[in-house]
DNA sequence: ACGTTTATTTTGACTAATCAAAATAACTAA
DNA sequence: TTAGTTATTTTGATTAGTCAAAATAAACGT
């Protein structure tokens, strides 16, 4: 069995590798596990070692089809742990990813699919973040984002990327949940603030990199 | 943090010494968490300077209040996780045991407080095992056995003491569930068989060892 | 093309938890 | 007592995961 230092190696290569194919840096790794960057070679190579990982030294690491199997049961659980923290127990939508990070390493594949079964075999997380189907299957989709948008069109929040609390909660405040209707109604790039409105509501001024984490679809 | 070594340590301590005063053996402790004595003297060397148990060499151990402490705390996650498996997602009776060794490491006390009261704040486990309250209460209550109780007298079920999926399928097939009722209509002690009969049903033999481990009170 | 910055890898050391096997202490029976 | 059994402790090694800091390689700018 993969420790859950292994699953947490191989859950955030696969995503930072947006689906797989990339090579991932191990200083991205590294700030993403929050260890040094020479902890990251040691252990890549010791996945490439039990084949779970391709490592190109001084290039990446890209996960072999085990490893990306491995991955994608570790995020499934992660996130259906969420949905149920979110949806069951009715936890705090900001807290869970920090639950949801210990209990994807506890729960067995029988837990998994009865928690599936229960939540009645959910699509995305309770931030939208799209759940791998049991078979291993992403919904990889690439989506707008307030930051990138077109300018005054109707929008359906349907992802948030960030899963911090304090931005959680910011986004919370404001109503943008996935689901909620917006549009934004104003995008400068020299001040690198973006005005969005709710159908009804007082506009909203956010910078730039907080509105490139907010995933939208063409309304309706 | 205690990490899921020491907890476990903790725990099993808490189990041994029934209920908490008696000194728990190396040996014993060994045994119950399957590494070798060194590894026990060691760590219990360790836990003692932490303040968790306080150690007499060659003689045994014994949790101290804060060692108390944590131990009730992980035997109540395991055991309400127990409830939540069960319960909630239909598990198998046998099988939540194994299951539950991993999560109690992994859930949180807030989770933990959602789920008991998700479950109504239950008093046992589905084998029958009282669940710590919230403050640290522990119903250490001595039941008869059908090793031990008194011929022919209505009884009812109120606990399994051994978690082995063997042993629990066993109880389970022959309808020896917490809360049916039985009475014990022979007991030959030179033979070591008690036959046990439910109010309705054939007569069950069972050997004494297996008949201590199922623990009654009188019936109404 | 040359020196500088930046990322990566290597090296040596450390902690937690473990085992195997030797040493020690305690108990037990003649 | 004295030898023998049994439980416990000690010692020395091992594995997984980590860090700090030095060495190396690649990329970048002029």
């Amino acid at each position: 069995m993969a420790t859950s230092t292994v699953e947490n190696y191989l859950k955030h290569m696969l995503l930072l590798s947006e689906g797989g194919e990339e090579l991932v840096s191990m200083g991205a790794l590294a700030e993403a596990l929050a260890v040094v960057p020479g902890t990251v070679t040691t252990m890549v190579k010791a996945l490439a070692d039990s084949g779970h990982v391709e490592h190109r030294p001084r290039q990446g690491v890209r996960l072999t089809a085990e490893g990306r199997r491995v991955a994608l049961n570790v995020l499934r659980k992660h996130r259906l742990v969420e949905c149920f923290l979110v949806n069951v127990l009715k936890m705090d939508w900001a807290a869970v990813d920090t639950e949801a990070e210990q209990l994807e390493h506890a729960i067995s594949d029988e837990v998994l699919d009865r928690l599936d079964a229960l939540l009645g075999h959910p699509e995305t997380d309770p931030h939208g973040d799209p759940i791998p189907s049991r078979q291993g299957k992403l919904d990889s989709q690439v989506y707008a984002t307030l930051a990138t948008c077109v300018v005054e069109k109707p929008l359906r929040i349907v992802r948030i990327t960030d899963q911090s609390a304090e931005f959680l909660q910011f986004v919370e405040h404001n109503g943008l949940l996935p689901g909620e209707s917006v549009r934004v109604t104003e995008r400068n790039l020299a001040s690198g603030l973006v005005t969005a409105k709710k159908t009804a509501g007082r506009p909203l001024v956010l910078s730039l990199a907080a509105a490139g984490k907010i995933l939208v679809q063409p309304a309706r």
